[in-house]
DNA sequence: GATTATGTTGACTAACATACTCAGGTATCG
DNA sequence: CGATACCTGAGTATGTTAGTCAACATAATC
């Protein structure tokens, strides 16, 4: 059940853009204060720029910045963008749902249902504004 | 934050043997109602047993039972020990915490520990018994 | 006691995912 | 022009997953 480092450091690297809103941080600032290492953030922060969380600006005094308010990003969607689905398994995925074999006797698919659907509750209750403002 | 196959067949394999509980049951048996590959299943029913949760009688008319009573088999325990730890992070997780870097500073942490509060909570109250008897 | 049905053990493998690195290329500013 | 930044695609080392396979050990039965 665990999030990858990908998926950590994305996050940790909207928080940092979020702290310092108006403001455009490098790649480098950014890797300073997340510890993750340069050429890797580089992707990652790409990849957030495609997905529409981030805008970036090139060449001297480039660097990056957020594309929407704290409050509209929302912290289960990016994580389905990096990591996909939230459900445990794919039978129990309302966003890219796949079946099981066993599905109509199964006995544990309420089980994982009820994972899912807490899972997915939190996370996409959640926005960034909330982890900034410590507002959980 | 799927749960890997190896998990989703040892709880399937738990669900069939709770439900011919008093009889014992041979792996290919076991194999044909969960459809779990007889070779893959030997490795995990033979780790069920090493965890205490099954017995297994060998030679002719041998064969697995369950080890315990359905309520004595908690659910999150089968997975903690066939995956590792519920918590999405290590510094959050309770059976075996694991530092983070920015540990003191982080926004994150509130929501992983949310989520493994609540992974863990549905797991922990959820045994075998309740399983077979659609009772959640 | 030989046969046969069963679990036991350990090694092995193919395919995939993760967590990166690196070598360039391209836009922007001064 | 040239420095500074982001952009792009490829490559790599390591680990995990989901199995397979061959040989062995034990228990019941004929
Ligand atoms: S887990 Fe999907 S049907 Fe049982
Ligand atoms: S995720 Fe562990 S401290 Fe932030």
């Amino acid at each position: 059940m665990k999030v990858s480092s990908r998926g950590e450091y994305a996050l940790r690297a909207l928080i940092v853009l979020g702290l310092h809103a108006e403001e455009i941080s490098t790649i480098a600032e950014i890797s300073e204060q997340t510890l993750v290492p340069v050429a890797y953030l580089e992707q990652i922060l790409l990849q957030l720029k495609l997905l529409g969380y981030l805008k970036s600006k090139r060449g001297k005094h480039g660097g990056y910045m957020l594309a929407k308010a704290p409050d509209q990003i929302v912290i289960g969607e990016v994580i389905r963008s990096l990591e996909g689905p939230l459900a445990p398994m794919g039978c129990v995925s309302i966003t890219s749902y796949e079946a099981c074999p066993l599905e109509g006797t199964c006995l544990l698919k309420p089980l994982w249902a009820l994972i899912r659907d807490s899972i997915a509750r939190l996370l996409d209750q959640t926005t960034l504004a909330h982890l900034i403002e410590r507002k959980l």
